[in-house]
Order: C-alpha cells, then sequence, then structure tokens
DNA sequence: GAATAGATTGTCT
DNA sequence: GACAATCTATTCT
C-alpha cells in the first residue's frame, strides 16, 4: 500500500511552486507553536545538483529557547552553531547528531528569538529515485524519510545548508494540507527536565512516515 | 517485532 | 574529553 502523492507528477505547476504556492517569510515570523503545528502537510523542496527533490512535512518539533531547557539555544546559549537562531525568521539551523546524521530545523519568531521548528519526518512527494539512491539499496520506502537524520539525506541537506533561505531559489516550502493533527511530548530530550514533557511535538495522525509510533 | 550495541564527529567545557 | 533533538545491523523471541 503506497501512500506516496505527486508519483504521478508532472502536473500543472502551481503558482511559484511545484505542488503549490510557496511559502513567504511571513509563515515563520509567528509563534513557535503556531508555526511547528502550521508546518504539518506542508511541502520541503529542494533543488540541488542533481535535481528536485520534495516531501511532505509529518512530523515537527518547537524549540523554544532561551527557556525551553531542551532547547540548544536553552539560557541564552549563542555559539557559532547556534548563531543562526538569534536572526531573521526563514533559514535553516543545520546540526550534526551524533557525530553521523544531519538535521533540519527551520528558525522562526521574531529577530532574536532563537526559537526553531525541527523536522522530525516527511512523506516522499517528488525524486523518489534521488532519493533512494542516496539513502542507500538497503533502505526500504517505509524508512526513506521517516526520521530527523534519514530525511536529511533523503533530501541532499547536511552542514552545507547551514543558514540556508528558506524563500530562496534552492530550498523552500509549498503550501499542502494536513490530515488531523496530533500532539505529544518530544521525542529523546529527556536531559530538560519539566520540559522534556510538553506537547511540542506535533505529527499527521496515522502517517506511516512519521518517525516514532504516538504514545497517547 | 523488540531489544541492544556500535558507529562517528562537530561543538563546547 | 564528554556528549549528542539518531540510525542501522544484529540478535534474540
Amino acid at each position: 500500500m503506497s501512500t506516496d502523492r505527486g508519483l504521478d507528477l508532472p502536473m500543472p505547476a502551481e503558482p511559484g511552486g511545484i505542488v503549490g504556492p510557496r511559502l513567504q517569510r511571513a509563515f515563520f515570523a509567528r509563534p513557535v507553536l503556531e508555526v511547528a503545528r502550521a508546518c504539518i502537510g506542508k511541502v520541503v523542496v529542494h533543488a540541488g545538483p542533481d535535481g528536485v527533490v520534495a516531501g511532505r512535512i509529518v512530523e515537527t518539533e518547537a524549540y523554544r529557547g532561551p527557556e525551553d531547557l531542551a532547547a540548544h539555544s536553552a539560557g541564552g546559549r549563542r555559539t557559532r552553531r547556534t548563531e543562526v537562531m538569534y536572526g531573521p525568521p526563514g533559514r535553516t539551523y543545520m546540526f550534526l547528531l551524533y557525530g553521523m546524521h544531519w538535521a533540519l530545523n527551520f528558525v522562526v519568531g521574531e529577530p532574536g528569538e532563537p526559537h526553531a521548528v525541527l523536522v522530525r519526518a516527511i512523506e516522499p512527494v517528488l525524486g523518489l529515485d534521488a532519493m533512494r539512491a542516496r539513502r542507500g539499496p538497503r533502505v526500504g520506502d517505509r524508512n526513506l524519510t521517516s526520521g530527523p537524520g534519514k530525511l536529511c539525506q533523503a533530501l541532499g541537506l547536511d552542514g552545507a545548508a547551514y543558514g540556508e533561505d528558506l524563500c530562496g531559489s534552492r530550498l523552500w516550502l509549498e503550501d499542502g494540507r494536513a490530515g488531523a493533527v496530533g500532539r505529544s511530548s518530544r521525542i529523546n530530550v529527556d536531559y530538560a527536565g519539566e520540559w522534556a514533557s510538553r506537547p511540542w511535538r506535533f505529527f499527521e495522525r496515522g502517517n506511516p512516515h512519521v518517525s516514532v509510533a504516538p504514545r497517547t
């Protein structure tokens, strides 16, 4: 059973985008929880050297420093790595996990607020062959993009995309619709004490590409 | 299907 | 030198 959409593309191109209108910077210039929720169903598009790849966002997490102890910007921590979060919204915050996997975040909120939305899972929409090639021959479609590290590898994003404009010509978001959206606590932030239990993870209910089965 | 070990490197103390 | 917003292969049941 394939839930993949857009496999029959090309469809008639929507204004400004491939599957829908492009999102403008104002989309990111809102409170982080609002943006994290609104990202579900939207489509990330990366126009890279190996062609265009795209996926529907089906899982996100909100990180709201400086008060949020799960955020890399907790306590106002400002280093070369976190610097982009203190700038204007609508750019990427890329960081390396466990020394091997990159993660994609959107900088959101007002300039100076170190807030970010982590993209935890997408549903492949376009460029399936490129994604499979990058992920490797032993990886099935269910494991193509169902996790922060997996989707970055599939989309061809890494540290080189740090600070990339999300309203640019290489990377952007397009409008899209979401099914029922569920919420839960965030994954693998147990170090953050009380903040770990905040329901700041959003996901599309029933979508097979969501990374971790939600606990209700 | 579930549990576990091991990989591997930028960033900060 | 320690650690990390993870993934994969392997080894069980």
